[in-house]
DNA sequence: ACAATAGTGTCTATGAGACAATATTCG
DNA sequence: CGAATATTGTCTCATAGACACTATTGT
């Protein structure tokens, strides 16, 4: 590589063996709002390593064929069975990558993680290579570290678990007292995605994401109550949806009475046109966060 | 791999080259302010593909021998000549990963991209396979799409005489009008850094990363102003910056007369504990960004 | 009738931003 | 002295949030 030689000429010697192999991977941290819980896709895996175990849904980029992008997106299809046109109501955007030698027993890994909003979807199927799929309720397969306990944290990927990880550590090693923890790393990768959800409902209008082509406001209040896992004033709500400019647009129509226990119809809203959400909703009791 | 065997069974017979190769980089934007103006590191390359071109340093990962995080530390220690100590007062966090495979004409690369802000630094140095280190304008090597596309500012930090703004495009391709494009596509990485440091200024400290020990409140509003590319008013910038409560704090000292045209001598500051700042600054105009 | 919910009105505290005012130091 | 800058004061407006109130529907 030290001789001087042109391009083309570069080219046709390179060998793209040449070097230590590192694979990459996406996985796509998918939620969904399932009888106002979130939900998170995973998969079972159907063989080694971590055979059994519950993992998130992803794969091996397949070299030269596909974007990033592109990969999660296939991976999302894959395991939900979704169709393109149902695939282009979900939100999916990248997430984080994560590296770490050791995140995989086979070999360096580097997974590029994705997270997705997606609205009711059907049931989800196992994939070529996982022996099911399922949604499975973010609170039975990582402790929901409310916002609170939860600093945010100035990126932190090195840590390699064992080592120390018992007491004191700054993250909670993946699987709390409930619930089954997730293969790999991806009960980090989980964790990060959830509070990615929640800082991004705050700025960005994509709650809408999780409800239907049109839905109450109330609706959009259980998404955030649920995402965030604070109850919202439901009035103060209402009107602060309504005065964010973008946010919501009025259909004409009104709800057809779903399952409720009483009260006058509320008015279908769609998303509006806007991809920020200016002033932005607040989180409550962020002072607790700050410092 | 389908028939059944044990885990370690399965590991001794992996072969982690039996896949199509994909490789992993990682590029590092690193940002610094001098003179009043904003800086990116970049190395001109030393060999093929696009030799002799300025690109974002970075380099392929020591697979099975280090994290991501630890592959841009090191990348970035390699082209700043900085030791692990003044390292330690550089801001490094994931930006993200490219992957389209045709950015790089050797093969299938993804590049996990860093951001990094700095305070003052030494020249650049030369890394092994650069021909030369240095810090370039930002609005040299890349357009300076300001926040917004409509709304006439009185202060326009980013153009260059004789160039003329951007076109029609969302993204446009990595190399603007004006100013030497960078190589693969680390124009729109460093565009994407951009627009991250921007934003991560309003909710966190970080701003006092591009700083020494101890500044000014004034050195911090130029800070602002000059990744943000808006003139702030001083007086309310300053009450605003000392009311959030762990952004900085005092260290007794005042200024020992820099540079300046008259004036008191500022009190001297430093960062303060908090991580993130409640409530945020906020750039001023952002109504028109909404929509 | 009663309970539950949708939607609106009102009041208050807080913060952002426009100025203005004062003090300090350099040329 | 005059210009530039640091720092503080004051005023106004927008908004978040607490709370109350009315209207509409199911049981």
């Amino acid at each position: 590589m030290e001789a001087q030689q042109t391009e083309p000429e570069f080219l046709a010697g390179y060998d793209p063996r040449a070097f230590d192999p590192v694979a990459v991977t996406v996985d796509v941290v998918a939620l969904t709002l399932r009888a106002d819980r979130l939900h998170v896709l995973a998969v079972r895996r159907g063989g080694p390593p971590y055979a059994g175990e519950w993992a998130l849904p992803g794969g091996f980029v397949q070299a030269g064929r596909e974007s990033l992008d592109e990969a999660a997106g296939r991976e999302l299809a894959e395991e939900t069975g979704l169709d393109a046109a149902s695939l282009g109501r979900v939100h999916l955007e990248q997430l984080g990558s994560y590296g770490r030698p050791d995140r995989d027993p086979r070999m360096h890994v580097v997974s590029v993680a994705y997270l997705a909003f997606a609205p009711g979807l059907p049931d989800a199927r196992a994939g070529s290579d996982a022996a099911g799929a399922d949604w499975l309720p973010v609170d039975a397969v990582c402790s929901v570290r409310q916002p609170e306990t939860a600093s945010p944290r100035p990126f932190e990927q090195g840590r390699r678990p064992g080592a120390h990880g018992g007491g004191a550590g700054r993250r909670p090693r993946s699987s709390p007292p409930d619930g089954a923890p997730l293969a790999f790393d991806h009960g980090d990768i989980l964790a990060d995605g959830l509070e990615r959800a929640r800082a991004k409902i705050e700025y960005t209008p994509l709650a809408t994401a999780f409800l239907g082509e049109s839905f109450t406001i109330s609706e959009l209040r259980t998404v955030y109550e649920t995402v965030w896992g604070t109850p919202l004033h439901a009035g103060n709500f209402h009107r602060k949806v309504l005065s964010v400019p973008g946010f919501v647009e009025s259909t004409g129509a009104s709800d057809t009475r779903p399952g409720s226990r009483g009260g006058p119809r509320a008015r279908l809203y769609r998303a509006g046109d806007a991809t920020l959400l200016h002033p932005a909703l607040l989180r409550p009791d962020r002072e607790a966060t700050v410092r």
